[in-house]
DNA sequence: TTGTGTGAACGTTTTCACAGCG
DNA sequence: CGCTGTGAAAACGTTCACACAA
């Protein structure tokens, strides 16, 4: 399939392919009218404005479960992130191989993220120990966190924290699956239809969602 | 503190304090003019709404790295969610303890749902098996399904199915760091503003992020 | 007097609809 | 003729500002 349509895509993605050619052209004409987007071009031009052609070392900090999951995870290096170093303030983890790459002691924490020029950190730790790593990153010269620990980080302006909850898709699945038992009980508000067209919608991502407070 | 006022949450939350009185008014009137919120009734109704206070039995399929992190994670238990069963496909992981629970083996996925009246199944195992597990899943009962594998999953009419892509706040956070690096190359269009915008931001969530497709 | 609850104003995003290019 | 690219219109969400209740 060397060609592709803003039909076809916008079908695909389950959006309105109007938006989906505006949206496209923000990025710039890349389309041929009457024909349609080839694929490949397409594709390096999103990837391009992504930064997905370019090489992300990160750290990962704190090796327990989530963080060797993290090291396994196969999808970053196909997203141009590779894993530089592996953290842990148990010095038993020490030199012992987690996905091929050995993790090494939170001592070294400052010239690992020098030495390599990392400016993403992963932290895994438990709550109790990221605000102080975090610290320790952003001291070094880390400028973006991806922040695992159930704890709201602060930081200094010019540096970023996504924080991820594995419990909120749980939550919002939950929200969901309350409304199918409880369907025909609360009736009426204009609101609750907004939230009821989420359940018919074959979305599978955590974006298009759910207002931050739902109504009744 | 017994009470507190919309412009306090509002400003713990960093949103605008009219947006926040508007959300919490599509929950009912539970404030009082010139005082604010009774803290403890709006945490019971806001959790109620929410399903918080319902118990959700949940299952995971998957038991490595990310499965076991789930298990172990702390932030289920407090929202209501109880990890009814481990189950794994692996036989030498059958009866082995993770988390204080004992793995149970693939062969069992049906009986455990029904007996537990599951209807919330998390996924973490690996790609190849995600869709299989799913069906088996939908077809024991399970009504919503969060999917942690790197697959979309196709499922009947009725069910909810939620991906969580591990890679995707990392992708978001690199997207960021390229933007603060290349500033003043790139200049100009309104939709560059939108998008520059969000650097400024103290936010730490996945909402209110990014358009689906960012512009140059 | 203080702070909620909410119509009305505003800004942003999505959709429509079609001119124009290949 | 088909499909992109895009102004203009419609829909939507957020913020303002104030009447009113405690």
């Amino acid at each position: 399939m060397p060609t592709v349509s803003s039909e076809e895509l916008a079908a695909a993605a389950g959006v309105n392919s109007a938006k989906l050619r505006k949206d496209f052209s923000y990025l710039g004409s890349y389309g041929t009218r009457g024909v349609g987007y080839d694929v490949e071009y397409l594709v390096y031009q999103i990837s391009r404005e992504l930064g997905l052609t370019q090489d992300w070392p990160v750290v990962i900090v704190g090796i327990g479960n989530l963080g060797a999951a993290l090291a396994n995870y196969g999808g970053f290096a196909s997203r141009g992130f590779r894993v530089a170093a592996l953290i842990d303030a148990d010095p038993a983890m020490a030199g012992k191989p987690v996905a091929g790459i050995p993790v090494q002691h939170t001592d070294e924490l400052e010239s690992i993220i020098r030495d390599n020029g990392v400016s993403i950190g992963v932290i895994a730790t438990p709550a109790g120990a990221a605000q102080q790593v975090c610290d320790r990153l952003v001291a070094a010269g880390v400028t973006s966190i991806l922040n695992f620990a159930p704890t709201v980080l602060s930081v200094p302006d010019g540096v970023d924290v996504r924080k991820v909850d594995l419990s909120i898709e749980l939550q919002i699945l939950a929200f969901h699956e309350q409304r199918k038992a409880g369907e025909e009980a609360t009736a009426g508000a204009a609101a609750v239809q907004a939230a009821a067209r989420e359940e018919t919608s074959t979305d599978q991502g955590p974006d298009g969602d759910v207002p931050a407070v739902m109504p009744a």
